[in-house]
DNA sequence: GCATGTGAATAGGTTCACAGCC
DNA sequence: GGCTGTGAACCTATTCACATGC
């Protein structure tokens, strides 16, 4: 396969495609392209996606059960290994395999089931409480949907998903564009 | 406010905020800052958000139930005002007051409840086919939860919430840090 | 001959620093 | 005196183009 190809694959250039694997070292051979099972192998290393990861989800509300079923999380080797509400009618009722735990024990569960990675689906004002226990607790990444910039020490990485924010980006660009 | 104040808040640099205003305008009074209020006002018009918007979500599933429960959004102006789905035992039955409607009448109701805005939260299949007929149809913009790259016009934007992409962006910081 | 990998050129975006206005 | 708005400096990212190696 060419940069040529990969490109068009993935809407970018050619030259993009080259720069951006070079960053990380020479996958093709000159003449040829690159081999797409291997390429696809390294990448898998280097992104850290070669191996299963263990997941806790904070919040059982409707978006905490969509994150849950989505089977694309399981599959690309997410594992969701707790559940946490703050909501005591919910605490103990389970999803699945999981019972949802009170938010009581979170720094013990955290500990003991080695989670890794930690999914904030909760209102914006318990969010920041959360993460910060969280990493105290020792887990090393946070995905955020409240909608509030969480202030963790900078080696924690956060990613956060903005619903509004995505459907405002819309509204300005169809606003700029008349 | 000053700039300073503005950039605590956001996380960013006075620098950054002003440069950045300045894109738009002239906001602030030398030696005094910005009005807050007045600012707010000026960016909720230049972003497009002084007004509500007509959104219909495709995809009945836990993600659309998530996203049309999700209380921000109509308190942000984003009115849902249709429900589609393939699903045939789904067809007919109400989310609060929707009623679900089949894909097969997608362009008629479009068009006629003035939908400016489609939530696509079904999967990555049908996903090109529905986005194609919504631009056909007069939609203005796409919210697009399918983990692929949409083709459309270019003065249709897209944006694209893709989660498994999320976490991997995690997993990546955090196998890179070490 | 062909496509990569990479310096050089270019474009885009951020930071600096200060003139100008309140 | 204080803070904005903005050109200049700087830095990062993309594009170009070609020497290099298959």
């Amino acid at each position: 396969m060419s940069s040529e190809e990969l490109a068009a694959w993935g809407q970018t250039t050619a030259a993009q495609v080259r720069k951006d694997l070079s960053h990380f070292g020479s996958f093709g051979k000159r003449g040829l392209g690159y081999q797409a099972g291997e390429l696809r192998e390294s990448l898998r290393t280097l992104l850290g996606i070669d191996r299963s990861w263990k997941v806790a989800l904070v919040g059982a509300g409707r978006i905490g059960l969509a994150l849950y079923e989505y089977p694309a999380f399981r599959s690309r080797g997410y594992d969701c290994v707790a559940i946490f509400d703050s909501d005591p009618s919910k605490i103990g009722t389970a999803w699945g395999d999981q019972s949802i735990c009170a938010l009581e024990v979170f720094e013990e569960v955290i500990k003991e089931r080695d989670v890794e990675l930690v999914i904030l689906a909760i209102p914006a004002d318990s969010a920041q409480e959360v993460a910060s226990r969280a990493v105290e607790a020792g887990v090393n990444g946070i995905l955020n949907f409240a909608p509030i910039r969480l202030n963790v020490p900078p080696e924690v990485p956060v990613e956060d998903v903005n619903l509004v924010i995505e459907l405002e980006a819309l509204s300005f660009q169809i606003t700029q564009r008349t």
